[in-house]
RNA sequence: GCACCCAUAGCUCAGCUGGAUAGAGCACCAGACUACGAAUCUGGGGGUCAGGAGUUCGAAUCUCUUUGGGUGCACCA
């Protein structure tokens, strides 16, 4: 339970009983605050309810924080409570009872802060979707870790999440794909082919693709209609492609359990689309008619066409968006309206896009669509982020477009490992843009945050060893009885109880933002103050963990590493990096 | 021209549905290891929250506006 929900609704209830609302009137209670005050001489728990209700009651705030106060002081976990700052209450708790929490955290062990979520949803998330035309570049990363981790973050919260890939292999860009790879199957039978003309992709990744094209087929797609060959070739390139993007994801730690075909949406004569297209036309969103001119500078071959178009202006879109084009085959935004319409068929009551910040003017269409196929019946967030710029050394780390010659994810993750990645994408919020540094993210010190949280987790992984060895194996994985935490009694260890208590209330608001930078911040917070209170045995060796001639107050204090320990680990899992229990 | 994102310490960034004296790390200065792993810790200096106006008991946070940066702007995917 998380404490700040408990305090909540105890001081929801005093309220009440102080009988100072007149009827009928909104006591703002919406916005009653209970949460841990920045300054800990504030105390435990503080609340704006005296601010809140000075209006409604045309009493001062202090008055209501008086009467307030006495009810609250009754409350036989609460040791001290007063009245600060223009009409605070704050709540200072008693040492009992931050124990009795201990013992109810270490009883719910690894699952502690999970399923904190009142309404679960069922919820999509979609996320890197990149291009089956070639290996994943180091800027997809970003979305990958950020969505990943939301998906991570959302489930541990309690939402039942579908981590969704969406492969976008219909339309041009395949096709251009697809005559590459018989390119380099021409070279893989022994032709000269020259330099690959402008135009193709014209990276090394497509010559295993001609290698097994050659060996599945021998020569004979050169005979074949060339119609007939290009399919084969598109088939087997977006085949092997996505195994090389599932594997450059393996390798940064996500799998995604749904990979959704675009071009499925196209089969039996695009189906999928026509129907939606038809349902959406029925309701009014779908229309014939000629886009304005684009404001600003024309482009050199604009004139006006008649086009199949979506009504996206409703909800504030700059110019409805086109489903069909002149020629009358579909657009890439029918294939989204379809794929929407297709997952909320698949009972999904939120959908989360994850996309990189060039993709900015997508976000009303998006709105727009999901309004007119779902309604209020789902809700749709995008999630923009920002690009990230490399560096190595400090100087800018050019990447250069020609020859297929990018930095790919595969280069970064072998370079620095997953877990460096992912908590590096993740120190940061999603919206501001990111310097990612080799050098630092490499560089193995407190500069790298990841580093010191896991170290703090293979810490208390070292504490349940050298526990083991000096009282037996029952030592390596504690089960705490009741009683013990009443052995904590430092003001120290009750602070590190304190700030493991947080964590439901961290994945609670995290969750609800959407933003999974929060939980990285709180384990290095949590981190942070487990090295701390660590420390302090070096100078006051009686408040070391292990205690040889103390078996029971060293029983209560690995409870207390047990704790962390947990929601270090917990927290590490959903960020998505390894949690080691050594770092020689 | 329009839309979205960003602006907080010298640098990189947090700041929880608006809350009390705006916080970390790096860098700089001064300290703590015959160790439950010092990849750690303790202390110190450092701010016109880009500028201005508004809403509020209260604004880094919400609204408007100016400036400065990023991104995107008809049938590509």
């Amino acid at each position: 339970m998380d404490i700040f929900q408990l305090f909540r609704s105890r001081i929801e209830t005093a309220i009440v009983g102080l009988n100072v609302i007149p009827q009928g009137v909104d006591a703002g209670l919406s916005r009653l605050t209970v949460e841990a005050p920045r300054e800990a001489a504030h105390g435990d728990v503080s609340t704006n309810a005296a601010l809140l209700l000075a209006k409604p009651t045309g009493l001062s705030p202090r008055a209501i924080a008086d009467k307030l106060v006495a009810v609250l002081a009754k409350d036989p976990d609460v040791e001290r409570v007063e009245v600060a700052g223009p009409g605070f209450v704050n709540l200072g708790l008693s040492k009992e009872f931050w124990q009795n929490q201990l013992t109810g955290i270490v009883a719910a062990g690894v699952n502690y802060g999970r399923n904190s979520v009142a309404e679960p949803r069922a919820i999509n998330v979609e996320y890197v979707s990149a291009n089956p035309t070639g290996p994943m570049h180091v800027g997809h990363c970003r979305g990958a870790v950020v969505g990943d981790a939301l998906a991570n973050l959302l489930s541990f919260a309690g939402h039942k999440v579908t981590k969704e890939y969406y492969i976008n292999d219909a339309g041009g860009q395949v096709d251009v794909l697809a005559q590459s790879a018989l390119l380099r199957y021409r070279e893989a039978l022994g032709e000269d082919i020259g330099e690959i003309p402008t135009g193709y992709y014209p990276g090394d990744y497509l010559k295993p693709v001609g290698v097994a094209l050659a060996q599945s087929y021998g020569p004979k797609l050169k005979t074949m209609h060339k119609d007939a060959a290009a399919a084969i070739a598109k088939r087997v390139s977006i085949d092997m492609m996505m195994d090389m993007i599932r594997g450059d994801l393996a390798a940064l730690n996500v799998r995604q359990e749904v990979f959704f075909s675009e071009n499925s949406l196209h089969a039996n004569d695009a189906k999928a689309i026509r129907e939606t297209i038809n349902d959406l036309t029925m309701k009014g969103h779908v229309y014939r008619g000629t886009l304005p001119p684009p404001k600003g500078e024309l482009p050199d071959d604009w004139e006006p066409r008649e086009q199949t178009l979506f009504r996206s202006t409703d909800i504030g879109d700059d110019m409805d968006r086109p489903l069909m084009k002149s020629d009358g085959s579909y657009t890439y935004f029918a294939s989204d309206v379809a794929y929407f319409k297709d997952k909320h068929d698949r009972g999904f009551q939120q959908m989360v896009f994850i996309l990189g910040a060039d993709h900015g003017g997508y976000v009303k269409r998006m709105e727009a669509l999901a309004k007119a196929i779902a309604g209020d019946s789902a809700r749709i967030d995008v999630l923009l982020c920002q690009l990230v710029k490399l560096y190595r050394n400090g100087e800018p780390f050019r990447m250069s477009k020609r020859s297929g010659n990018f930095v790919t994810l595969r280069d970064v993750v072998d370079e620095v490992g997953y877990s460096a990645v992912r908590f590096m994408m993740l120190y940061r919020k999603a919206e501001a843009p990111l310097d990612f540094d080799f050098a630092k993210v490499t560089e193995q010190s407190k500069d790298n945050p990841v580093f010191y949280v896991q170290y703090a987790s293979a810490r208390c992984a070292s504490v349940f060893r050298q526990a083991g060895e000096a009282f037996g194996e029952e030592f390596v994985k504690p089960v705490l009885a009741a009683t013990d935490t009443q052995l904590l009694s430092d003001q120290s260890e009750i602070d590190l109880i304190r700030m493991v208590a947080n964590w439901p209330r961290v994945v609670d608001l995290a969750s609800r933002a959407m933003e999974p930078h929060r939980i990285a911040f709180f384990l290095y917070e949590l981190a942070s103050a487990f090295h701390a209170h660590w420390n302090k045995g070096n100078d006051a060796p009686e408040l070391r963990f292990i205690k040889h001639d103390n078996r029971e107050l060293t029983k209560a204090r690995l409870g207390l590493v047990q704790a962390v320990h947990n929601v270090l680990n917990a927290g590490l899992a959903i960020v998505g990096a390894d949690a080691p229990t050594e770092m020689r």
